[in-house]
DNA sequence: CGAAATTGTGGGTCTGAACCCACTATAGGC
DNA sequence: GCCTATAGTGGGTTCAGACCCACAATTTCG
């Protein structure tokens, strides 16, 4: 198991690295599991900021991209297709009301529902956000050449579509 | 940019998938950035829930294993190796020391260091984290073949290789 | 009609992670 | 010997995420 290594003393300058005793445990990074974790986890704190600095989260975006995509929805719809917290999913839909991005009214049909639709601004702001999680994404997937960028997200997209969303 | 399409009204029974409107909007699954999220964190919380099991955390396998790869630490080289607060260090290290793990001994040399060994208890622990990391792999993965997953492993590592550590 | 279920909302809690400061003990420069 | 820096600790705060309950308005079922 190779458990002798100095790197606490440092009598040997090991040629691991530029700074010393910095390296991450091969245990670990042998896992996928933490591969994943870790660079999922910089993904999407540097996405975060970004909205953060927007004064938005990361559920807006989602909210969004669901309007967009899929046209106006119910908030329980909204609930449904993103798994959210019903109660906030009505904090999120509020702000972004507030803010203009989209539009809540009555369902004619069922008074209870509150159809939301996304605004023209709505629109917009996400295709801005669109742009920026490129960015990010330029920046995290650096060292992949555009083939292996579109590798990667093939395999992504497979194991994705197998995760128990909330059934 | 397609934004007709009917969805919230089940009138056309679209052949998306079995249950209705539970669809992801493909914007969001177009960015390698989202989906590296969400798988990230679906592995990391797998684990993080099995590790909760038997009272650990994710520090604690990460000390672990920086402790089997490299040999004793000082807890200040923990700190700078794993990125984490020193204060938190100290508070990991004390749990993993109680629960007789690892052993902490004052440095001879600095006596303000505390040096941290692994015991062989904490060893064996670390075998059974692996082991339980590897189960989680094998659930989250399970859409991929063998080459895949290598695959997908050396991207990640490229990935994880070039990000910002805390330097 | 009356009872039961559903939709949206407001106001919480609980958890983990990350961070920060004050303090003690010790070391090292001068 | 003094004065500054460093190692570890204890006791906090802050923040986001997920969750949960009670409630009003409304629909639907018996």
């Amino acid at each position: 198991m190779a458990p002798e290594e100095p790197g606490s003393t440092p009598s040997a300058p090991a040629p691991d690295g530029p700074s010393p005793a910095r390296a991450t445990p091969p245990t670990l990074l042998d896992l996928s599991t933490y591969l994943l974790s870790r660079t999922g986890k910089a993904a999407r704190s540097r996405l975060a900021e970004r909205l953060a600095r927007r004064g938005l989260r990361l559920w807006d975006m989602a909210v969004l991209a669901a309007l967009a995509d899929f046209g106006p929805h119910a908030q329980r719809d909204l609930v449904r297709r993103l798994g959210v917290d019903a109660s906030d999913m009505a904090k999120v839909a509020d702000q972004l009301a507030l803010a203009g991005y989209v539009e809540r009214a009555r369902d004619a049909a069922d008074r209870r529902r509150l159809s939301v639709t996304v605004t023209e601004a709505g629109r917009a702001l996400l295709a801005e956000l669109r742009a920026e999680a490129l960015a990010v994404q330029d920046e995290v997937l650096a060292p992949l050449s555009g083939t292996e960028r579109r590798v990667l997200h093939e395999l992504l997209a497979r194991i994705h579509a197998e995760l128990p969303g909330t059934p």
